[in-house]
DNA sequence: CAGTATCCCTTGAGATACTG
DNA sequence: CAGTATCTCAAGGGATACTG
């Protein structure tokens, strides 16, 4: 994976701050995918994926498999056929919360369309 | 540009408000931009390429013109020479304030590295 | 049902050169 | 100094098929 992240060469603190938080939730899907989690609490990878639409396969997976490593979200799987898998943010990601509201309400508040 | 957002056919009204959000804001470069920005006031074009460091030219520009057509910024040209031109937060861009402040709490408290 | 792997094409983004 | 344009190539991401 060498050197995605943005800033690598953190010189500055305070930007080094952001840049940290960039590298874990940055992206066209992480925080829909987080917030549709943190909606649910828990859900399946299969509601997962008709609740947000527009997303493949793919991205999902590999969106998921990322939140997972990074230990935002954990994954529980059930091993019975046919398999089930539960999706849930753990402490780490409940700390984002926040966040994702204030993104939520900052849409809420702005959108005209 | 035809339709680059994410959920565009939007079913789900809380979920429309995080994905006007992030359509906005989304993107590896947006927020740190941003930040710089918003932790000077007004800065110069030169400056702000120095200070983010890791940006290429076309990124920073086109970030930039993106943000300035969403009027989160504001840009000052001063017809000299050489030119100077000055950005800064339109107060519908200062509005994200709260969000990048919790941003950075956020990578500050969590990175470990 | 959930997830991986392959194919393939579009897009993103770097390097460079040029303009006002 | 600030910004645009072109050329180029690697990566992102879609469609599809396959596995446990």
């Amino acid at each position: 994976m060498e050197n995605k992240d943005i800033l690598g060469d953190c010189s500055n603190g305070a930007i080094c701050h952001m840049a940290y938080t960039m590298n874990r939730i940055a992206g066209k899907w992480k925080l829909v995918i987080l917030w549709h989690i943190y909606d649910k609490e828990v859900i399946r990878y299969g509601e997962l994926k008709r609740n947000i639409g527009k997303i493949t396969h793919k991205m999902l997976s590999n969106q998921l498999k990322e939140l997972v490593s990074d230990g935002i979200i954990h994954k529980e799987i059930y091993h019975q056929v046919p398999p089930k898998v539960e999706y849930s943010l753990t402490e780490y990601g409940k700390t984002l919360a926040p966040i994702m509201d204030m993104l939520y309400e900052w849409g809420k508040k702005n959108r005209k369309d």
